[in-house]
RNA sequence: GCCCAGGUGGUGAAAUUGGUAGACACGCUAGACUUAGGAUCUAGUGCCUUUGGUGUGGAGGUUCAAGUCCUCUCCUGGGCACCA
């Protein structure tokens, strides 16, 4: 029988489909394994072979686990939400449920026609009602909880509401806006709305007036991870700063534990770091400076206090409170012309024009509270409202920032830490001795700093203050394609549904489209009193690990025992991009749901690894100007020509297919061809690069091809046959032959040219054993450290080791048992070819015996000098004298020694004999 | 500017963590076989001036021994970016 690829993949598929093979059960004999992938967003195109990787990994994984005797939970389903399919539906009509439908369908596909082991039974959709009930339940629950920094927890706002009533807000140490203070008396003669006010500045779940991040091309508000250089992520549509009365989830008051999560998990330095700088924390002081001539405090915040001798400026930023305080009557035109270009800038404008300084003196001054001296307050761009106290002390000597704003404005500068040229410009380092600073003088930077800060306390001027970058996330967006907030109000404050009401299902809406009044697109639908904006992208994928675990609960997000059982994913498998996403906000959910008992832990992904991207590997052609006529890659430069992308698919290893090509498009018809010669054959070579898989750069490779034409196990191992998992790579279909070839070596010990079933039950011999138990080692080693690429390799070195002629089955088995991961539906088809009845998921990884691999004999290199000389084969367990006495028996020795005498013989077992010779 | 990864043949990459650099695969060269297939098999393939020399971006250093450790430096990819 000839490998036959294209009849073997679809009967095995269709078999672990009837046997529901790879369904998952609370198995309480088992251990647990979670292996986890970033569910996708179906998009309209379908899979490229950039996609599966991940999943092809993680499915190598799970299957391995299973051999390993791990009851492996191994779910898919789709993130369904999302702005393609709702621009889409605004293009065409057509309800993004119906086109979200019909790619669900096409990637559900693809993914088994690779051989897939999901367990289907538990798939979620985001969009489906009975999965997005979990998330409005979520939701309502941040809404009925604030955050006690006393206990570092949320708690249910009912624990608020008591405490109001007993004492006021006085002793409460909680995560808000609100700073007005109030007494329980007080707090009983609020009326209803003052009431509910108050607590929406407490709520985990909160609306308010927020800066946001508006997008008028698509009409809604974005997240902070969702703009990247001032555009919109989804299109590069500009984004402006907007004050806005927006849902948002108090992430804020998690930076501290997202930040120490981190250290518990096994996640690569990147990420973490990237977390890390997300998050921004840094620690430092806020101290208030009196304001001349005025009882007003002038507040900011620094982590440099030991260079308070050298601050010779203030800077406000523009949108802070506190210009219109301070402006003196003088200055006032000035400043109002000044506020008045800042406004016009777009954030965008703000970034491009870092290096522009622009600033305006208010005429006002601060009292420095240790020298006295008169301090002028100016109004600076580079300040931003948003962070710290929205105002800082300019030390110009040891920030470049305020360096150049001095330098352009002219304002002295005055050096207070030795160590640095200040001349050109400033000196930032934290190392050196303090100078000009009376009591600080001489001490180190660390101390100094430490000094002030006892310093400052003691004088009541501030307080030690840690700052984190981390803003609290937007929760709507005025879009159609989401989940809708389960909230009504009454007397324009917000209320949440009960439980009973949910789902709050979307409503039918005659156009996707805002209404001509610009409210989002849920205005338009019949009888909706709800809230207008839906949710963001990130609600739905916030939680879904856990729904995967009891996803057809209807009384709870998972029942108690399903998530003391699957408790956390294990490995997460899925791309980097979200990093500052996906990835905050789902820890941050978790950690939420943990501090009111409904997640077992505290962080959800233990183990994560992201896949690198498979960029598309694009062909190019260069046709000459005005005709058409193409000419090969060699001889372009004698020509004036354009060059243009070229589908891939028509380009086998840079030369192009020439008859194919005239069909591709109808303009290529009449194409003619300028040819190069190559090894005596007349060739159009294209040239190539490295670019990402798009349409648009007819790069894209479809993996159904590549199933079609060597099987979804050839697609499988080669892809991580293809390099390390973690890096990112050019996809290039040149290599796939190799791996082919491989499955077919493999295919041929189990069967000859002519059907006939070669496995004997003949006993191996040490050297066969030798070549399956190393490669049983290094596959074991290899998997646990994903190391896939390498296992590959390994099981190609087996084939070449083993003797010609070998088909016994006590050297086949364990190899098809380890090859199953790598290629399931192959090792399916020679598993019960060997006479099992059971599919091959439910046989155990072999174990590799150490007694085959030991030698007796160890090839010691022998350096003279440090040079390596020969090889010499020795027995391991020889005395120093033995190998000292067989290095000079050895016939070229004598050579090395060249007359002169040994000095020193150095021998380090079962690596090296050196000889010093002298 | 700051932070994180990386730099090894024509190509994708290995290297038991300091011990024969380039495994494995692609490509290429030569040959064999053939019912001519994009098949299979065999041998060779880092580079050079080839009985030898040299070689892991570059320059130093530690060591009997360095792709691996240390110092400096140059590139490439990714992230953050007026965060005080």
């Amino acid at each position: 029988m000839k490998y036959d690829y294209n009849q073997i993949e679809p009967k095995w598929q269709k078999y672990w489909e009837e046997n529901q093979t790879f369904k998952a059960s609370e198995d309480k004999s088992k251990p647990k394994y979670y292996v986890l992938d970033m569910f996708p967003y179906p998009s309209g195109a379908g899979l490229h072979v950039g996609h599966p990787l991940g999943y092809i990994a993680s499915d190598i994984y799970t299957r391995y686990k299973r051999a390993k005797g791990f009851n492996v939970l191994h779910p898919m389903g789709f993130d369904a939400f999302g702005l393609p399919a709702e621009q889409y539906a605004i293009q065409t009509g057509q309800h993004p449920a119906i086109t979200t439908e019909n790619n669900i369908k096409t990637f559900k596909d693809q993914f088994n026609k690779i051989g897939f082991s999901f367990d289907w039974s538990r798939q979620v959709e985001t969009c489906d009602p009975k999965y997005y009930k979990w998330t409005q339940w979520a939701f309502i629950k941040m809404f009925e909880s604030w955050y006690d920094k006393e206990h570092n927890k949320a708690r249910p706002i009912t624990d608020l509401v008591a405490a109001f009533e007993s004492h006021g807000n006085s002793s409460i140490n909680a995560s808000c806006a609100e700073t007005k203070s109030f007494t329980g008396d007080e707090w009983k003669r609020f009326s209803e709305k003052e009431k509910q006010t108050i607590l929406l500045n407490y709520r985990i779940a909160f609306l308010a007036d927020t800066t946001v991040n508006w997008c008028p091309a698509l009409g809604t508000v974005l997240a902070n991870d969702e703009v990247k250089d001032g555009v919109s992520e989804r299109g590069g549509h500009p984004v402006e700063q907007k004050v806005m009365r927006q849902w948002s989830l108090r992430i804020s008051a998690y930076a501290q534990r997202l930040l120490d999560g981190l250290e518990t998990i096994d996640w690569s330095e990147s990420i973490k770091e990237q977390q890390r700088n997300w998050i921004g924390k840094s620690v430092g002081a806020e101290v208030a400076f009196d304001v001349k001539d005025n009882d007003l405090k002038f507040e900011i915040f620094t982590t440099r206090p030991d260079t308070m001798f050298g601050v010779t400026f203030m800077v406000l930023a523009p949108e802070s409170d506190f210009v219109s305080k301070v402006t003196t009557e003088g200055q006032k035109a000035h400043v109002d012309a000044y506020l008045e270009i800042v406004k016009k800038k777009t954030d965008r404008d703000r970034l491009a024009d870092v290096k522009n300084i622009t600033g305006v003196f208010t005429g006002a001054y601060c009292v420095h509270p240790f020298t006295g001296k008169e301090i002028p307050i100016w109004i600076g761009d580079y300040v931003l409202g948003g962070y710290g106290t929205g105002a800082i002390m300019a030390v110009p000597a040891h920030d470049s920032r305020d360096y150049a704003f001095a330098k352009h404005f002219n304002i002295p500068i005055i050096e207070v830490v030795s160590g640095g040229d200040i001349s050109e410009e400033s000196y930032d380092a934290k190392e050196g001795k303090l100078i000009n600073s009376g009591f600080l003088d001489g001490l180190e930077v660390k101390k100094a700093i430490a000094k002030m800060n006892d310093e400052v306390e003691k004088r009541g001027l501030g307080k030690k203050k840690t700052n984190y970058r981390l803003r609290d996330a937007i929760f709507a967006r005025q879009r159609y394609w989401g989940e809708p907030l389960p909230v009504y109000f009454k007397d324009d404050l917000p209320y949440t549904l009960k439980m009973n009401q949910l789902p709050l299902e979307l409503p039918e809406v005659d156009a996707y489209l805002p209404t001509e009044d610009g409210d989002p697109p849920l205005a338009r639908a019949e009888g909706w009193e709800y809230e207008l904006s839906t949710m963001p992208g990130f609600a739905g994928s916030s939680a879904y690990y856990i729904r995967y675990m009891d996803p057809h609960n209807e009384k709870a997000l998972a029942s108690k025992e399903a998530m003391d059982y699957w408790k956390d994913v294990d490995l997460y498998v899925g791309g980097s991009e979200h990093a500052t996403g996906h990835l905050i906000y789902s820890r941050f959910w978790n950690k939420f749901l943990f501090d009111l008992g409904f997640s077992p832990v505290k962080e959800p992904f233990k183990k994560l690894v992201n896949q690198g991207m498979i960029q598309g590997r694009s062909n190019f052609v260069y046709r000459k100007k005005g005709t058409n006529t193409f000419v090969s890659a060699g001889l372009k430069d004698q020509h004036d020509t354009t060059e243009l992308h070229v589908d891939v698919n028509i380009v086998d290893n840079d030369f192009l297919d020439m008859e194919a090509f005239k069909k591709w498009l109808p303009e290529y018809k009449d194409a003619e061809f300028i040819t190069e010669e190559v090894d005596g054959e007349q060739k159009y070579k294209c040239t190539f690069a490295t670019e990402k898989m798009s349409k648009s750069k007819w790069n894209v490779v479809n993996p159904d091809l590549i199933c079609t034409r060597y099987g979804a196990d050839t697609l499988r191992l080669y892809e991580m046959f293809l390099g390390p998992i973690e890096q990112a790579k050019p996809w290039n279909t040149n290599g796939i032959e190799g791996v082919h070839r491989f499955l077919k070596k493999f295919w041929g010990m189990f069967y000859d040219q002519e059907d006939k079933y070669l496995v004997t039950e003949d006993e191996p011999n040490a050297e066969e054993l030798k070549v399956l138990h190393k490669t049983i080692k290094k596959a074991s080693e290899d998997m646990e450290n994903f190391s896939f690429n390498t296992t590959v390799s390994a099981f190609m070195i087996a084939l070449n080791e083993l003797p010609k002629g070998c088909h016994k089955k006590a050297i086949l088995e364990p190899l098809t048992i380890l090859l199953a991961p790598f290629a399931p539906h192959q090792a399916e088809e020679l598993w019960s070819a060997l006479g099992h009845k059971e599919s091959v998921t439910f046989s155990s990884w072999p174990v590799f015996e150490e007694k085959y691999l030991v030698e007796s004999t160890y090839k010691y290199p022998v350096s003279f000098n440090g040079k390596m000389r020969y090889l010499l084969d020795l027995d391991i367990n020889m005395s120093k004298d033995e190998i000292e006495k067989a290095v000079l028996e050895h016939s070229d020795s004598q050579k090395y020694l060249d007359g002169k005498t040994i000095k020193k013989v150095i021998i380090v077992p079962k690596k090296i004999v050196n000889i010093v010779v002298g």
